[in-house]
DNA sequence: CACCCAACCAAGCAATTGCTTGGTAGGCTA
DNA sequence: TAGCCTACCAAGCAATTGCTTGGTTGGGTG
């Protein structure tokens, strides 16, 4: 796991990593030259490693940072007050949000977690994984305790939905385009929770 | 888009093909080297050579004929007598059933199309989501008309909801596993239809 | 028996890959 | 002004890549 270390001076550095991000991102890790990111970059591909020790430390940092930040979000939640159903649903919100936000790290992680997390130096990728479904079945495992949500669901199967549903926007989704990620948050929730038919 | 010949004597291609598929699918197109597919064949990379013109077009055959199968389907769907509910069933139905027969190739177009559709060679991917899309707007516009849905819906986000859903699947579905492809069917369409609110 | 042909091998080529090396420009500081 | 440090360049190396080439094998067919 990276150290992400914001030292006074480390603006270049923290724009090459933006920079690969997208380009990780828009074409994929393996698939993504060196040369590539230094083109984007306006430098040469050997300048890369005077700010970072190889491409995997690039995703490595990336990966690393983003995953800090979500997680914490849902430590809040989960710690929150609310009830079971305003849990779940901010939940889903701040995933949203998320994918507004850092929708390059979004893609990455659900792009490459499989790839990526076959090497040591990312094993903390399918603990930060498991991490994730525990957050979801102890909502949808509350909600159903509470009487919030149906008892007849298959609770695994449902954290699956709502997991791959959520992330997988990130897919089309574009922050400054025609929808908020509230909004479309919004119309998830209504179908997650009141579904599509007629009531 | 490759012709699908089914001459007699292509037992061994298509066991290649089969092969590649398995390998593209689990480690991504340009992450899996011919080399790869030779060596999990028991051949020499350039045998692969003396069946296939590329590996581009290995990929090509295995996505075309996979597609020409899945969308044969839909069009009996389309053209069926059943009621607008029991279409959009039958839809998310026959997408699950294709995951269940086809897992590498529903894992390599949800992974590839957007790198592969850069090529002129692979056009017809753009068209086929296209025709997708055209497939589910019709069942979800059929199914408020009829009052069989909400008409409060955001029809073009349901479609991506949908679609996503039930693609994306496949990352951890495995057939002869635990779960049957008609079980998940089941519990997604609950979900979809009904929510998982209490009622 | 002579021939054919599908299926393969052994070797290698040109391009691309991640990364290394030795050096330089220019701003800051003692 | 001397020294230092950040950010870079130019060149290239070893490994890996997709693919080519010329040749071999062995089961069938006339």
């Amino acid at each position: 796991m990276a150290a992400t270390q914001d030292e006074p001076t480390n603006s270049r550095r923290a724009e090459l990593l933006r920079i690969a991000a997208g380009l990780f991102a828009e074409k994929g890790f393996k698939n993504t030259t060196v040369r590539d990111i230094a083109d984007a970059s306006g430098i040469q591909s050997g300048s890369l490693y005077h700010h970072f020790d190889s491409k995997e430390s690039m995703v490595d940092e990336i990966l690393s940072s983003f995953q800090e930040e979500l997680f914490g979000s849902y430590d809040e939640i989960l710690t929150s007050t609310d009830d079971a159903r305003a849990k779940l649903e901010r939940a889903v919100r701040v995933s949203f949000e998320a994918i507004d936000r850092h929708r390059h790290e979004v893609a990455i992680f659900q792009n490459e977690a499989d790839y990526l997390g076959g090497f040591d130096r990312f094993a903390y990728l399918a603990e930060r994984n498991a991490q994730s479904r525990a957050v979801w079945i102890t909502l949808l495992d509350d909600g159903v305790r509470s009487g919030v949500l149906r008892s007849d669901l298959d609770i695994e199967l449902t954290y699956r939905f709502i997991r791959d549903t959520v992330w997988v926007a990130v897919r089309w989704y574009r922050p400054g385009g025609s929808l908020t990620h509230s909004h479309v948050a919004d119309q998830y929730l209504t179908i997650l929770l009141d579904g599509i038919a007629h009531a």
